[in-house]
DNA sequence: AAAAAATGTCAAGTATTATTTACATTTTTT
DNA sequence: AAAAAATGTAAATAATACTTGACATTTTTT
């Protein structure tokens, strides 16, 4: 859907200012390292539930952590 | 993904604030009225880029639509 | 009351997210 | 320098978002 606008994010910044691991992060957010890797390299773009979970454990909006270009 | 945590949303009504149709709002965020229905009714849950560009269109936040429960 | 617009439902197919497992490399700690 | 922790990569599978098309029902407009 929609090719000509991509989804950035910096999560890999906002997870680190908040001292969590990769590994922390997803369990917290009850998902997979894998998940969150992709995340942070852009590669997809994950559910609104799970961008909630993750804008929660680190203390941002979701518009905080991604952005549309 | 995590099962017990449910994602709800008020796009219903935040849409028909601003006085858009679904066709409408499909057409604004590039996407289908199918999509847009299946949205309000519960029944998926969409993309953070989808959700990020409904928010746009209606003018609210990502939170203020979306919300766990 | 008739016409038009908006909403709802169903079903099938495609694309993408998300999980799982396993191993390699880099960074941090001792 | 060795050990431990964190990060990166890859691939196969499962689950689900999203598309497309077609028709029915309800609501709004004339």
């Amino acid at each position: 859907m929609n090719k000509e606008i991509v989804l950035k994010n910096n999560l890999k910044e906002a997870r680190q200012q908040k001292k969590l691991s990769q590994e922390e992060l997803a369990s917290i957010v009850g998902t997979t390292r894998q998940t969150i890797i992709a995340i942070e390299k852009g590669q997809f773009n994950p559910s609104t539930k799970l961008s909630l979970l993750i804008s929660l454990a680190v203390d941002k909006s979701v518009e905080e952590i991604f952005y549309l270009e």
